[in-house]
DNA sequence: AAAACATACAACCGCACCCGT
DNA sequence: TACGGGTGCGGTTGTATGTTT
């Protein structure tokens, strides 16, 4: 069955050879396309004006730049794609030389397997939901070789009974109100979240914390922290940033404050000082964020969590880089509970930390 | 060496939109 | 307003090539 724009033509389908490619060249060069669906009869090609469009722009087009996509490339189609989504025709003209058609084929062969074995969602580049949590290598010290993925993918849902199943409910409910150190505490969202694997059960609501008000990039460790709505109403679903990334550090900076209980703990961080300098200044006042949380597992990271972090300044450094795989900090929890205050990583460089899991 | 499998990329298909009649 | 042709787009399929078993 052909086109319908060609149906009752004889056509040819299927692989174009070097001479109907020539002849097309030459038609085009001489005339060119006019309309598209005149062009077979005038090029002399047993082809459907459809196929000779596509074969032009996609392929013959003197303008087109051929060869593999370049590093900077990669990260335009990601952070494009970040706002964008699927619509490859507007992602290709930030391409110069590329095509929708190109570009759609490295995404799907190339930058979304990337995205998943980074732990991120190609279609939301958020972090992967509980139910597809990447699991952490539990030994990562093994896994020497770079060019490997850091994480896998488990599917967790044949081993969790109906009513442990991780699929969180979101209920946007913003408010805001401040402490004593002034720290603005955004509740996004009451999170009907039941967790037991590891023994662990909380049910509670997560809140965002920063001392200013806008969205802010916590440039150093490719980590963002947003105290804007963060909730598609239609969705209920968190809503991704248009941030990009260009660091592959995680750094979570230093813990500058605590506050709160077994029930309702939060951290503050105040940005690595290790940031590069040209950032300085664009990132005052000094990022405050945390992770908000209730019941063991925010005693769990709160103390022993932080305890193991602790460095010899007396400080208690955040930077993920250097563990050194003493740390017993629940990687599920962390997700579940940073994921909803749209906290994006990198976490590419995951690979650096020596996590103890058991 | 050959079969099976995986990957990359070219091409196709169906649909939606635009525009002229 | 309805209709039909032309075009563009995104999803999907097909095929050549590379890799593994």
């Amino acid at each position: 069955m052909g086109h319908h724009c060609c149906s009752k033509q004889k056509v040819k389908r299927g692989l174009w050879s070097p001479e109907e490619d020539e002849k097309l060249i030459k038609h085009i060069t001489n005339h060119g396309h006019g309309c598209w669906s005149s062009v077979p009869k005038l090029a002399g090609l047993q082809r459907c004006g459809k196929s000779c469009r596509l074969r032009w722009i996609n392929y013959l087009r003197p303008d087109l730049r051929r060869g593999s996509f370049t590093e900077q490339e990669e990260r335009t189609i990601i952070d494009v794609h970040r706002i964008l989504g699927n619509r490859w025709a507007q992602i290709a003209k930030h391409l110069p030389g590329r095509t929708d058609n190109e570009v759609k084929n490295f995404w799907n062969s190339c930058i979304k397997k990337k995205l998943i074995s980074q732990g991120l969602d190609p279609n939301t580049h958020n972090l992967l939901s509980p139910h597809q949590i990447p699991i952490l290598n539990a030994n990562p010290s093994k896994n020497t070789d770079p060019t490997k993925p850091v994480f896998s993918i488990i599917n967790n849902t044949s081993s969790q009974t109906k009513d442990t199943k991780r699929v969180p409910s979101f209920r946007p409910h913003l408010s805001t109100n401040s402490n004593d150190n002034n720290v603005v505490i955004h509740t996004l969202y009451e999170n009907s979240l039941s967790h037991q694997n590891s023994n662990l059960n909380y049910q509670d609501h997560y809140n965002l914390v920063s001392k200013n008000n806008d969205v802010t990039r916590h440039q150093s460790s490719t980590m963002y922290f947003s105290s804007q709505p963060l909730v598609d109403n239609s969705t209920k679903m968190p809503i991704s940033l248009p941030i990009s990334s260009s660091s592959n550090q995680l750094d979570f900076g230093t813990m500058v404050q605590s506050w709160g209980g077994n029930t309702n703990l939060g951290v503050a961080f105040e940005q690595s000082r290790s940031r590069p300098e040209e950032y300085q200044e664009m990132l005052q006042p000094q990022t405050t964020i945390m992770a908000c949380q209730g019941n063991d597992v925010a005693h769990e990271f709160g103390n022993k969590g932080l305890d193991d972090m602790r460095d010899g300044d007396g400080l208690t450094n955040m930077d993920m880089g250097t563990f050194d795989g003493s740390c017993n900090i629940d990687l599920e929890f962390m997700e579940a509970a940073l994921m909803p205050c749209a906290m994006y990583t990198n976490v590419g460089s995951l690979d650096q930390l020596a996590w103890d899991c058991n």
